[in-house]
DNA sequence: ACCTGAACACCGTTCAAGT
DNA sequence: ACCTGAACACCGTTCAAGT
């Protein structure tokens, strides 16, 4: 009994990461681990090892082949500001159908995902119009606040998913726990409750997005 | 030899966290370990999960007692856009400090140290005198963003830490592979790797919390 | 009530040995 | 060149046993 399968294909990095992608989103960021890697690719771990240089690298692979995708169609007919947005729902989707890869952009400062991004984000900022130093100061206000929600995000859905209870369960459970609150020291957060709960979590990110362009249009402005 | 010293104070909670927040600052987020943890206070590692619910705990009562310093002077006397300023500049220096707490904050979702910075930058985005929707847009932009800018703060200092080199040099190397880049295929990114040479963090930072702060102030104006 | 520390069930990574 | 899989040095967590 579980006698392992031999594989048919032989081992490649392209497969060892299509297997962690598969591991990640079935089950989760703690799902990737050598030894679940190599029963599912029917080989040993240290053969991994000759592909991959270790988990870091591994996790970063699987992050920026799924940035990739959604990367591809940087360049698209309309507006820098309608690309903007839609480079930056496009990544929010991402994330959200694989929370995995937005802890793991956190963690990868400066490596090829965030390279991807900074270039497509940064090609249609600087068809704004502004000076050297605006365009830095917005491209980078944008990424920093997509990988915000990016973990934030990943943080809920891994939280959910460690306590086995539904996403919306939580945030609804969190809207609860804020709404009892002391009203003299959390004021805000109480009065926050009740929009936490019927939120929309993408219609919000959209919001932050247009708030930043409203920002950066209004200094193109003066 | 290595005789264990007897500890003269009692385990307690307190005591507990102070001694992880030490080695957290002086080993990084690995170094936070039970058994360095119970070599530090004299004790089992049993003893320390009498006082303490497990890991994530732990980390998340360390970073409470950081983020709980750096916003105790919540209501300044200043105008809520330079108090909101202030805020932030303060949770930046801290996280300078404490890289730790970047990346603990971002795991931490809808806890205790995030109810803090939420109903502290919430407060004053209500002074700003908002519609309650754009009050919530508003207040979550400038969270994600501060936690994006954490986030990645963490990132860079934990890698610098992990590969044994300065903070600085690790950003300089990285300004060096990026005007590197094909200029082809990475325009945006090549031209700004001089700029993130010498750029100031702190200084970048501030410049994006004054562009989501224009971006409200353009809203409320309308 | 609080502490001890061995034991358990995992990890990532290495490496001599095979093909 | 590529793969095997046992072994190593760690983890977080538990728990019977002590005080």
């Amino acid at each position: 009994m579980g006698k392992r399968v031999r594989r048919e294909e032989s081992l490649s990095r392209d497969r060892i990461i299509a297997a962690s992608i598969a591991l990640l989103d079935s089950r989760g960021e703690d799902g990737l681990t050598f030894r679940a890697l190599s029963e599912r690719l029917a080989t040993g771990a240290g053969a991994i090892y000759w592909h991959v240089e270790n988990k870091g690298d591994l996790l970063t692979a699987a992050c920026d082949a799924v940035v990739a995708r959604t990367m591809a169609p940087c360049a698209a007919g309309a507006s820098p500001e309608d690309t903007i947005r839609a480079l930056a729902l496009g990544l929010f989707d991402a994330i959200d159908a694989h929370p995995w890869v937005g802890s793991t952009l956190t963690r990868a400062a400066g490596q090829a995902p965030m390279l991807r991004i900074v270039e497509c984000l940064g090609q249609q900022v600087r068809a704004l119009g502004l000076s050297d130093e605006d365009q830095w100061t917005a491209a980078s206000a944008l990424l920093h606040y997509i990988l915000g929600v990016a973990g934030q995000n990943a943080a809920n859905t891994q939280f959910a998913r460690a306590h086995d209870i539904d996403r919306s369960d939580f945030l609804g459970a969190m809207a609860t726990v804020w709404s009892q609150l002391d009203p003299n020291e959390y004021p805000f957060t109480r009065s926050v409750a009740s929009r936490m709960r019927e939120h929309d979590d993408r219609a919000d990110f959209l919001a932050g997005v247009d708030l930043i362009l409203g920002g950066i249009a209004s200094r193109r402005g003066r």
